[in-house]
DNA sequence: AGCATATAATTCGCATCACGAACAAACTTA
DNA sequence: TAAGTTTGTTCGTGATGCGAATTATATGCT
């Protein structure tokens, strides 16, 4: 039971009706097609009247095509419904320290176009090319009707002024990645951070519609990003920057965090903690206060250390080890806190979930109370590009999402 | 944006724009009377007719009241209109280890009969007790319509089944607190957590409407609960064991905590640990691993060291500062996390806000990235006994929350 | 007192919408 | 070909909010 917001709320008109039970049909086609509008009126419970006239809208917007008929032991065939696929395109973009990745995906976020170019360190230049890609992709396509953008970004996003605040990764503050997209291309813009548009793509787009509402994602990568969905929504916290468990402190008087506190999360168990931990390791720890080269030896990319692990390397394997069970120490302040039906890890650590899951598993459990926690662990599939996924949720929720009333 | 949950939603109806209106008025008035129609108008931007049609449905239905005629400079008077606050009766049930409190509140969270009786240590037992007194309370009040029965205990409830799972202060496993109640009264139950219910207190009767939806309410008892709401409602997650984060680890390899796990926050900052902090301080540490009696020396109760403390013990003053200590480390993995715009601090320990305020708000500060937290703490209002609202929020939130469509 | 003006609240015709019964369409089987 | 079955549409009804017109009630100016 929700409280009604008195500072911003919708009352309801004579369309309100509609408006709502469009929604739940736009939806159910989506994730059961083909369904036929029999199907329909016995999986919402409206009338078939009901079903007819707003499926007819659909179709008539587009949003919806008329497929093949189906066939019954007996009666009169079903004509099929589909989500028009071919209408839409969503852009969605990833930014990442090193490359930025602009793709054109369709409702499914299935992607038919995608290309990658080096992030410009400098953010209006970066700006600038990002904006002649996407305009140059739009040119490309005159055929599809653009629905709109989706950024993700690895940093904090203030979600009133859609603001770039803060990305320490690209050392950028204060940027507002929107106004140049938007007059460029007349479309809406949506920007989320990378870990809360991971969480996204994971309730928008799960294989099999299991209906959870609950979940957790974590971004491992050069830092721990966590985005939580609560209720079916993203927590944003005030200013939207909730999630940044990756900077509570898991050690007392642990290292000293570029963010200012000690011991944080992501000091031990990001993909930059395990290349550090392997070269204290190999190098009789006087690497340890060097993050990347050291002592003229060149540090290895996590890759490196994931394949040389694989290879049966005892260092390399202890430090993914050790990640991992950071990894779990952590989470399992998530399962105890939150709670959520799922966690979904998104990282190349990821690739070893065999050698990891056991570990992380067994840290949760210890931690647990009870010893049994109900929040399930699961790797993101990597090939499916998470936070591009993302980014096209974020456009697909506007139109796919319950629409806000009281 | 929320999306829809496809295995449990509600379509829209011809009356479901009434429905969504109606709460909003309701709620307008709850929170504004005295208020007239003319206002109602202008501070929902529905129509006057509209508002004329729905006010007489909830006069008729005795929700609302008219009342004086309102005073203006010029043209006809406005018609004042209220909450009934003579129609309904809502019993708030305070379960607590050592005792529990049965009372009888109005719509606005205002007690008019109240009693108090120990605990008994038996489920069964207690729960006959409980019975008796709640079907006292309804016979000597035949005047009042009771609307509901809302319970707060120390211990997780299963949202589903609305069983109390366990009660670790309470030693109670798998009890059913709610069939004999429902059956005895034909009253409307709900059970919550202790700390939930603090939550739903705090939104739900906030002082001045700051229309705060994400807020941590944290007890500070023997132990620590935590309730968070999230977008203007309860954060469950699996089974409706969200929140305890009382029992998030802050110590790698602290104490071991009754619930398996090492190094609990509620071990470092519950009231326990100050009464153990305190004892070992004066007692040469011998002390440190009984809790209660110790060689035979009576151990202090909790308000006896907040009175030590204030009257210039300094062992007891550390006690409480190393409490408030650790209270901001636990605090700021919330504020981190979550960043809710408000934390409320519940428990004896507020009566020391002075001393302990600065500590905790230091605490976080150094923990926070950007040393900034948005996050704002406050102590609850003792005498305003938190759970008892929050017990009463339980059943008003049925009646005043937002109507659950799409 | 009488009239202008202002504000509150109600009345009434209209458009939107879901409902549900009746009907039409299309298919299978005996 | 007739009966039965399922899909999908049509149409009249009731609930709802809108908005203009109207009524009710106040103050202030002449």
């Amino acid at each position: 039971m929700r409280k009604i917001d008195l500072t911003s709320f919708n009352v309801a008109t004579s369309e309100t009706a509609r408006k709502i039970n469009r929604r739940i049909l736009l939806d159910l086609i989506r994730t059961r097609q083909p369904v036929s509008r029999a199907d329909l009126a016995r999986l919402s419970g409206l009338q078939r009247s009901t079903i007819s006239v707003i499926t007819d809208q659909l179709v008539e917007e587009k949003w919806v095509t008329e497929g093949a008929f189906g066939h019954l032991p007996r009666g009169r065939k079903p004509r099929f419904l589909h989500l028009n696929v071919e209408r839409t395109g969503i852009i969605g973009i990833n930014i990442r320290p090193t490359k930025t990745t602009v793709a054109l995906s369709d409702l499914n976020a299935r992607f038919t176009a995608e290309e990658s170019f080096s992030t410009a360190t400098d953010p209006d230049k970066f700006i600038a090319d990002l904006t002649e890609r996407i305009v140059a992709l739009i040119k490309s396509h005159p055929q599809v009707f653009f629905e709109g953008i989706g950024v993700s970004v690895p940093g904090r996003v203030d979600s009133e002024s859609k603001r770039l605040v803060f990305a320490p990764n690209l050392g950028w503050r204060d940027v507002d990645l929107r106004s140049s997209l938007e007059s460029a291309t007349k479309l809406p813009i949506e920007i989320e951070n990378a870990a809360n548009a991971c969480a996204l793509a994971e309730i928008w787009f799960e294989q099999r519609g299991e209906g959870i509402s609950d979940l957790v994602a974590v971004t491992i990568s050069e830092g721990i990003g966590t985005g939580i969905i609560a209720n079916g929504q993203l927590l944003r916290g005030a200013h939207g920057i909730a999630g940044e468990f990756g900077h509570i402190s898991i050690r007392e008087n642990g290292e000293l965090c570029k963010c200012g506190n000690r011991g944080c999360w992501e000091i031990y168990a990001s993909n930059t903690a395990a290349i550090r931990d392997y070269m204290t390791a190999t190098n009789g720890g006087r690497a340890a206060k060097n993050n990347g080269h050291s002592n003229g030896r060149q540090a290895p990319s996590f890759e490196d250390i994931l394949r040389l692990a694989d290879q049966g390397d005892g260092k390399a394997g202890e430090a993914i080890e050790r990640m991992a069970h950071n990894l779990g120490v952590g989470l399992a302040i998530l399962t105890i806190g939150i709670a959520p039906r799922k966690i979904v890890l998104i990282g190349e650590i990821t690739q070893a979930w065999a050698r990891i899951y056991p570990i992380i598993s067994r840290v949760i459990a210890e931690r647990s109370p009870s010893g049994q926690s109900v929040t399930q662990i699961v790797p993101a599939q990597a090939n499916e590009r998470p936070r591009l996924r993302g980014s096209v949720a974020l456009i697909l929720q506007k139109h796919f999402g319950a629409p806000a009333f009281a």
